[in-house]
RNA sequence: GUCCCGUUCGUCUAGCCUGGUCAGGACACAGGAUUUUCAUUCCUGCAACAUGGGUUCGAAUCCCAUACGGGACGCCA
């Protein structure tokens, strides 16, 4: 039975490179059809944080991650935070002081270790030979357990079979395959990921990065499968020359033999391009769920947000763009941007919008092809080009240059919005000649 | 400084184990086509086996060294 763990300590932020190495041991647990811990490393009283606990399991949630074994679920190697565990570690400290194996030392207590090279066994690196060089402290001279012997305790009474952790854990593990052979516990299998360096200059990625903090991408608005794609491919490839795939797929697909051995660099611009593709990919009734949320309290008119954002969809680059992408359609006093204003006037603007106007005056049907059959005959009667009825009349409409397809972006704003729209533009001046 | 791990296009990677392919894909970037603009879509281009040695008929692939990068050396986790 593959039974994996993942084992943040409460900082209060949910890192993207935590969130990637509980990624790869859910993935494990899953497509072993094993357990997956969650358990909380609180030993230090003096990093205590409120409400840190809630923010890796918010951020553990939100990316799809669920546990057989930890908080709110509970299970038969509880507690699983190490702040409630303390009985069990004195029970583990007196089988290593029966054996002589520790001693205390400026009332601290240290582990004796033995100067003999220790095998870590590396699903991902091979084997791997290090020997501990220094006797290390084991509980604090406040009497609280230290992070190697705690971890080692808990994967011992835990039954973890496999460690997944940051290549950063590979030099500590001699100490742990010690402390393992001590309590005579059976050693885990070992699988140590690559690290996640930053964007740009050296060194991994730490929590002052920007974008290194999976609850900043709940707040932008980014969907949680596609961020875990983009975290799936740090490290693995479902190759086949395949990226986008859905977790089901992954799971299926995931093992740890494949994982990289070398560092990855975070790259944003490929996680908004993976951001984008699912957003395209995404049902209408849960496009139109997300955008009904981010845009609350902007309308009345539920049905008129609604017909926004359905032709909205096919343009948008990410939900965190949506509230700018779409302000003018809510908003009748937007301005008109001067420099763009200028380049329109080869078209003749003024002209083209009062055609535009004799030709919708009387209109009854204002539906998208209607529309574009309107302008296109207006285009052949007086000899110019389509574009230079939309290029105007969009920026009459909207003040921008840019936005949904035009004959829809017509339709969803209604005969009266757009009449009196095109009449603010003309009288205010926005469209000059 | 000591120890450990790594090194394929700018970035993420496939290929390496089981030597023989024009070293493949994606992002980014550049150009083009379509489109009413932006976007989308499609096409094209740019661009890599860190270096040196060895083994071999033949090395990205196996071995060694060097360089570079990363990590660990806490009464942090």
């Amino acid at each position: 039975m593959v039974r994996v763990r993942f084992a943040p300590s409460p900082t209060g932020f949910f890192h993207i490179g935590g969130a990637r190495t509980a990624l790869f041991n859910w993935l494990y647990a899953r497509h072993q059809n094993g357990v997956f811990v969650l358990r909380i490393e609180d030993t230090d009283r003096e990093r205590h944080v409120e409400g840190a606990i809630d923010v890796i399991v918010e951020g553990m949630e939100w990316l799809g991650m669920d546990w057989d074994e930890g908080p709110m679920v509970g299970g038969k190697f509880g507690p699983y935070l190490q702040s409630r565990r303390n009985t069990i570690y004195y029970d583990y400290l007196d089988i290593l002081c029966r054996k002589n194996l520790v001693y205390r030392r400026d009332e601290a207590i240290y582990f004796r270790v033995s100067h003999e090279p220790q095998l870590i066994n590396d699903l991902i690196r091979g084997p791997v030979y290090r020997t501990e060089e220094k006797d290390f402290v084991i509980f604090r001279s406040d009497g609280t357990p230290v992070f190697h012997f705690v971890n080692v305790v808990d994967d011992a009474a835990m039954e973890i079979s496999h460690v997944i952790r940051g290549e950063d854990h590979l030099s500590n593990s001699s100490k742990h395959v010690e402390l393992f052979k001590a309590f005579d516990m059976p050693i885990p299998q070992f699988a140590h990921i690559p690290l996640i360096l930053k964007t740009d200059g050296a060194g991994k990625m730490s929590k002052r990065d920007t974008g290194a903090l999976v609850e900043d991408y709940r707040k932008r608005h980014f969907l949680p499968e596609a961020l875990r794609n983009y975290l799936c491919l740090l490290g693995w490839s479902p190759k086949e020359d395949r990226e986008i795939l859905p977790i089901d797929e992954i799971v299926r697909l995931f093992d740890l033999c494949d994982v990289n051995k070398n560092n990855a660099r975070f790259d944003d611009k490929k996680l908004s391009y993976i951001n984008t593709t699912y957003i395209r990919a995404m049902p209408l009734d849960r496009f139109l769920n997300w955008g009904r949320a981010i845009l609350a309290g902007i309308s009345n008119d539920q049905q008129y947000v609604d017909h926004v954002l359905m032709i909205c969809q096919e343009k948008l680059r990410s939900f965190e763009e949506l509230k700018h992408f779409v302000s003018y359609f809510f908003d009748e006093h937007f301005d008109w941007d001067q420099k763009m204003q200028r380049d329109l006037g080869k078209y003749n603007p003024t002209q083209r919008i009062n055609e535009f106007l004799g030709a919708i005056e009387s209109l009854e049907d204002f539906s998208e092809q209607k529309l574009e059959k309107i302008v296109g005959e207006l285009a052949q009667t007086h000899a110019v080009k389509m574009g230079d009825y939309i290029h105007t009349l969009r920026f009459a409409l909207s003040g921008r240059t840019v936005g949904p397809s035009f004959y829809k972006m017509l339709a969803v704003m209604g005969r009266e919005r757009v009449l009196k729209r095109l009449k603010r533009a003309i009288e205010s001046g926005a469209i000059a000649c």
